[in-house]
DNA sequence: CTGGCAACCGGATCATTGATCCAGTGCTCG
DNA sequence: CGAGCACTGGATCAATGATCCGGTTGCCAG
């Protein structure tokens, strides 16, 4: 615990690191999390061990120890590498649709080709690469004409149906839970009295177009968030969510 | 008589009767789901360890797995079991919005109660209680008009967003996670020069609203799938989601 | 009554895993 | 040359999910 790593208990990207890293040594923060990755895309997310991540380094286990606080951190820094994939469009206010469009097609293309990060999105995402696009998102919107609350509300319906989409699709698309799907919708069937509407349609539907649906549901949400931009800056005050939508409220 | 058994411990005068000791009925796949929860509302996903559980609940960590067949199958029940709290509308095709509002928001509300669920949601959702209210999504949208592939994607939008919505939000308000929220807005500030824009807004703001964002989102989402269904219903052949052809709804 | 069977319980035990202790090894700089 | 720093890894710990196997209890047929 005497180690250079004591102090803040926040999260990884907000502590500085271990070391400035001038040089490379043999083994570094980016060869492990590469090869996190590599471990993680070819064999999923619960056979990620720091031994087996170490023997894949071809060094001990408590080395990763030296580059890395925890197993936790592995995860942040593997969650955030991939989002460098996605690539930031050029800002063009005059079609901030096809901005966002491309950035949020760019995210879901990355969650679903790794498929293991959607396991791990209930944690803070507060690596560069996240945030830089987190920041164009704003910054469009911003741009588009977006003034609060409508600012904070189509970021967050955005990012949020991106990633409500992608860790559903991953959970029924994984290897694995493929049997799962079928089985699932044969149950649906032998049951049609109790699930009549799933048993024909329904997201498990060995048809079923999860592209098509995300793609609807993306162009509802910009729809909305277009017709709320120009509405608000046409005319007068910023009227809230019109419909009687906060009427129900538990607890 | 009065012979005891060998390996008895003590005489059975001072042995407490058979299941005296115990006034709650004998375990129970139901005492265990329930007892699972109240340990996650109080600790958190990551305290609940099949011997905490057990002692808990007074009994040996072993005869769980006598009722369970692991602990996997108990975050399955437990998570399928909060729905229960989630009551469904009555069906009313005059007003299937008031319907669907009622029933996402109350999805909603159990997710936040409970935030530890948000971590499981990366499962299969197969219990009866999930599918119970999958259906009635799927039958009060079809009741309100709509058709493939509308009804998917209108169901796939509305559930997914209700996820992704709740997984964030769980993320960021968990108690422990209120100092890297605090820290993170810190650090945009910090580095305002690389996010100008997260600087001053963005969801992790103080006075960010997270019920309000929601709601937009939600009703942006109703919006477009309501002008959908009534355009394909109105007219003709239903075309598929195009960035911006449908962009004119309301306009 | 009685023997037996099936439901149910739990102590001991295993393998795995995240993490730490501490004893090194090589390299650079003075 | 030698002191100190960056870095490595074997041994080891504690926690955990899961299983083995030997109890115990209630009940029911004979």
């Amino acid at each position: 615990m005497g180690t250079k790593h004591s102090g803040s208990p926040g999260d990884v990207w907000l502590r500085p690191p271990a070391r400035a890293a001038r040089e490379a040594p043999p083994l570094s923060r980016d060869r492990i999390v590469d090869e996190a990755i590599a471990l993680l895309d070819e064999e999923g997310a619960d056979r990620l061990t720091m031994r087996r991540l170490a023997e894949r380094l071809g060094t001990g286990s408590t080395t990763l120890y030296w580059h890395v606080k925890t197993k936790n951190d592995v995860l942040d820094l593997t969650l955030d590498a991939i989002f460098a994939a996605v690539e930031i469009p050029r800002a063009d206010s005059q079609d901030w649709r096809a901005g966002i469009t491309a950035l949020i097609s760019g995210w879901r293309a990355v969650l679903l080709e790794h498929p293991w990060s959607a396991a791990l999105l209930g944690r803070p995402m507060l690596g560069p690469h996240v945030l830089a696009r987190s920041e164009f998102l704003y910054a469009t919107l911003l741009d588009a004409g977006a003034t609060e609350p409508h600012l904070t509300a189509a970021a967050y319906s955005l990012s949020n149906y991106v990633i409500g989409s992608a860790l559903m699709q991953a959970t029924w698309t994984a290897g694995e839970e493929q049997a799962t799907r079928a089985a699932a919708q044969d149950y649906f069937r032998a049951n049609r009295d109790r699930y009549p509407v799933l048993a024909t349609h329904g997201p498990l539907a060995e048809d079923s177009d999860w592209e098509t649906s995300f793609t609807f549901g993306l162009t509802w949400l910009l729809d909305g968030i277009q017709a709320t931009i120009s509405a608000s800056s046409a005319g007068g005050a910023a009227n809230g969510p019109s419909t009687k939508a906060a009427s129900h409220a538990r607890q």
